[in-house]
DNA sequence: TTGTTTTGACCGCAT
DNA sequence: TATGCGGTCAAAACA
């Protein structure tokens, strides 16, 4: 039967695509989605930067959102496939910029520090009320201008100075994600997908939501992971990191590989964190 | 054989 | 109260 509330039955078939996966191109997808609806992979700064010629964008691509409205913060990410976008995670805590701290600080220390699996998670800092604002947004200016400080910041840093290189690396955060579920949401122009970290018992989920044409437009992450950040791939094919969870693996592989280092500064909030990143 | 993706359906919360 | 909506489940298909 199809769904008496939520779903299809609502609404005569084809009426509208409310509820109604995309066209995802029947069943029994497989790890490569190959000629996959969703260029992600190939995503460039081009094809979005035409979107917002065409004014698509209701809100700046580069804006940086720190979305803490949920109780469990969730870690936002909005990458958009371009050198600028690995070279300098936008991700930007509102205490850093409450407090007129550095941008990066938390962010060059998660370099420096071990993956985001903490040891004995203290649950108290697990559940720090934010008391910030919902979300905080920069402009374009603000954002070159972190993109600079963050290119100073990484040369320095010397332990991930070469952040351009990441670009080149296959995508991967060294957590392996199984995709559990596909939405289209009403208002959303984009499908959401919903993976869960294959890790025994580990309760991390990522939210990947795309434009139209294929962009990611936002990651979010929920949850902590409680073990530490597998490294061994999967499987030498289909399961190998890069396709699993990340449908595309360029796109979700450097998000998630940014998101990687970003997390531990999300113990500051909590668990959950929002992000959003050219 | 194992693990992942796809996708329709189900469930619970919010309005 | 009824409905809308988002998140999750689970079977089937696939690599
Ligand atoms: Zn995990």
């Amino acid at each position: 039967m199809a769904d008496r509330r939520g779903d299809g039955t609502r609404q005569p078939p084809f009426s509208s695509a409310q509820d109604r996966v995309f066209d995802g191109g029947g069943g029994g997808g497989s790890g490569v989605p190959g000629p996959s609806p969703y260029g992600g992979e190939n995503i460039d700064q081009g094809s979005y930067m035409a979107l917002l010629a065409a004014g698509v964008r209701p809100q700046p691509p580069w804006a940086v959102v720190e979305d803490v409205t949920a109780p469990p913060p969730a870690i936002h990410m909005t990458p958009h496939f371009s050198m600028t976008n690995y070279a300098s995670p936008s991700y930007q805590h509102p205490d850093s910029l409450a407090a007129g701290l550095h941008p990066y600080s938390s962010y060059l220390q998660a370099v420096n520090a071990p993956p985001q699996w903490l040891p004995p998670p203290t649950p108290s800092s697990y559940l720090q009320p934010p008391l910030l604002p919902n979300f905080v947004v920069i402009t374009e200016q603000q954002h070159h201008q972190q993109l600079l400080r963050d290119a100073a910041f990484g040369g320095s840093s010397g332990t991930h100075a070469a952040v351009p290189a990441t670009i080149e690396q296959p995508a991967k955060d060294g957590y392996n994600w199984r995709k559990y579920g596909q939405k289209q949401l009403k208002d959303a122009e984009s499908p959401r997908s919903y993976y869960k970290c294959t890790s025994d018992g580990c309760p991390v989920k990522k939210i990947v939501e795309r434009s139209s044409d294929g962009c990611i437009k936002e990651i979010t992450y929920r949850g902590r992971h409680n073990h530490p950040r597998p490294m061994e791939p999967r499987r030498g094919g289909a399961g190998a990191v890069s396709s699993s969870g990340g449908d595309n693996a360029v796109a979700d592989g450097a998000a998630a590989e940014v998101m990687d280092e970003d997390e531990p500064t999300d113990d500051d909030d909590g668990e959950e964190g929002h992000d959003r990143w050219v």
